[in-house]
DNA sequence: CCACTATGGAACAGCAATGTCCCGTTTCGG
DNA sequence: CCGAAACGGGACATTGCTGTTCCATAGTGG
């Protein structure tokens, strides 16, 4: 196999990639300039790579959307009550760290929603439905009210995480735990 | 008093004003050109009555921050428990509708934590600190973040309330109802 | 009816971001 | 050492937003 050549793009691809999800993360409008510099490589490499804005946009949708997938599969969804997946979905969805910037940036150049055809195939959802079912979930909380509201603490967890503070790792315990208290049934 | 030259011009000036609340709500890169035509007036109107961009945001930090203000006097943050407080702070704030999408924003044109000057300003951090000297608001729960769940929760009510789903109407009751799990003492 | 003011439209130049092209340089395998 | 591939920088035209100016029009008070 070409051992050299491929890698040497590759590789620059990957910073290309990384870059783009770091810098977007603090700011969804920075320039392809600010990614490339962000990335230690010149405007016109870039450009190589992702011909248009939108190939990188694009690219960094299924980088995210597979980084997403991994957390879900190590989240083990099908073991435990409602409560208990949803806790280690949340646990593995805060471990994303930069990802999350870019899912809960305004105009989202990265949406969740458009990884699921419909409800029945959204992981999340599916939890809730569980917790519902088994009981260690309020069933007096519907269902979009919960999957919006977990998701809105996990932006809140996501900021107390990046910032500078003392709680920056205990984010994760203090969302279980506010979590608990507030969905469980 | 002067009565029709001065009130037309307050009176564009205000449709511009809330024509940009209501844009930028949504999209906060949205064009002058956009806001203009949201406010149903030309874009040479705009720029007599704004003479670059920052002195719109500006304007539009003022109002968002009297609204704000106004909101919080509703609230009543001087009876009952901290809890109480809080309760009646969410209902108030969340029911400003469009300014929520601008406080919320990635890169917030309008940004409260401006508007006081350190922790003892802030309506809202009194408000936790007193829950938590009357035992209203759980004590292993840290200011900072029982802050930023309160903000990001408010949030999730914010999205679920301009939604058209049919849980619209009840969003500030679920919030309630969640955060006095989440969050008592 | 007559000024006066606010408005709207058009045209203009400036600016930043983007996408493209060209060419010299670096890197790596043969 | 040599050649191919990847890279970096500079230059260019294009595009969309911005701020400005000029002029014609509509609405208002005297």
């Amino acid at each position: 196999m070409p051992s050299t050549p491929l890698d040497r793009t590759a590789r620059t691809r990957r910073d290309v990639l990384d870059a783009a999800i770091e810098v977007w993360a603090l700011d969804n409008t920075a320039s392809l300039g600010a990614v490339a510099a962000a990335a230690g490589v010149g405007r016109t490499t870039l450009n190589r790579h992702f011909p248009d804005r939108a190939a990188l946009v694009a690219a960094v949708d299924a980088e995210c959307r597979a980084r997403f997938g991994q957390a879900v599969e190590r989240a083990e969804l099908r073991s435990g009550t409602g409560w208990e997946r949803l806790r280690r979905f949340c646990l593995e969805v805060l471990s994303l760290g930069p990802v999350l910037g870019l899912v809960f940036a305004d105009n989202a150049l990265v949406d969740p929603d458009s990884w699921v055809e419909g409800e029945e195939d959204d992981p999340f959802a599916l939890v809730v439905v569980q917790g519902h079912q088994d009981g260690s979930l309020a069933t007096d909380l519907p269902l979009d009210w919960v999957v919006t509201h977990v998701w809105t603490s996990l932006f809140g967890a996501h900021l107390i995480s990046r910032s500078d503070g003392p709680l920056r790792h205990e984010a994760g315990q203090l969302l279980v735990r506010t979590l608990d208290r507030g969905l469980a049934g």
